[in-house]
DNA sequence: GCCAACGTTGGC
DNA sequence: GCCAACGTTGGC
């Protein structure tokens, strides 16, 4: 099983949001980056696990974990022309974003604010650590992915 | 709100 | 294909 870190914006779309869907699951849709598309359509596979993490607030760190429960599938909103991420170059037979679906697992009484992340010796591949990172789809590594699931429990 | 770091764009 | 300019991200 893999494990993953998808960044959001509390603001728009957090863990209270995830877990308030009728059926607890959201198309993780509207990533427009490369990097984190190329994650999305060809590695992040169905029951790997997600940590939610808020970004760009006033308490930003790790809040929940999700499980995948639908692989990369073409992003639709990359065609609508009304939706906020909208592509104009996309074409449809030749689709340039995918999205996963994801499925609220729990929410962490406590978040593990970001600062403390940084501190922990263990954590040191985890892109979000990293000088710059801001890529909002990420792997986990495994070894890191249990040191972390440890904190948080 | 500031600003450093980064990815993308587009002229050449 | 280079690279400067630009827009965006995201912590603080």
């Amino acid at each position: 099983m893999g494990y993953w870190l998808f960044k959001t914006e509390p603001d728009a779309f957090g863990i209270d949001d995830l877990a308030a869907r009728p059926d607890q699951t959201e198309p993780w849709d509207g990533v427009r980056n490369y990097q984190a598309r190329n994650f999305l359509r060809d590695d992040i596979k169905l029951g790997d696990q997600v940590f939610i993490y808020h970004s760009s607030c006033k308490n930003v760190g790790i809040v929940g974990l999700a499980e995948v429960v639908k692989e990369g599938y073409v992003d639709g909103s990359q065609f609508d022309p009304e939706a906020k991420y909208y592509d104009p170059k996309a074409k449809t037979e030749n689709p340039r974003w995918y999205r996963v679906d994801i499925k609220f697992i729990k929410k962490y009484a406590n978040l593990l604010p970001l600062a403390e992340i940084k501190a922990m010796p263990e954590i040191q591949e985890l892109a979000l650590v990293k000088k710059g990172a801001r890529l909002s789809v990420m792997p986990v590594p495994e070894q890191e992915a249990k040191v972390l699931l440890a904190r948080l429990d």
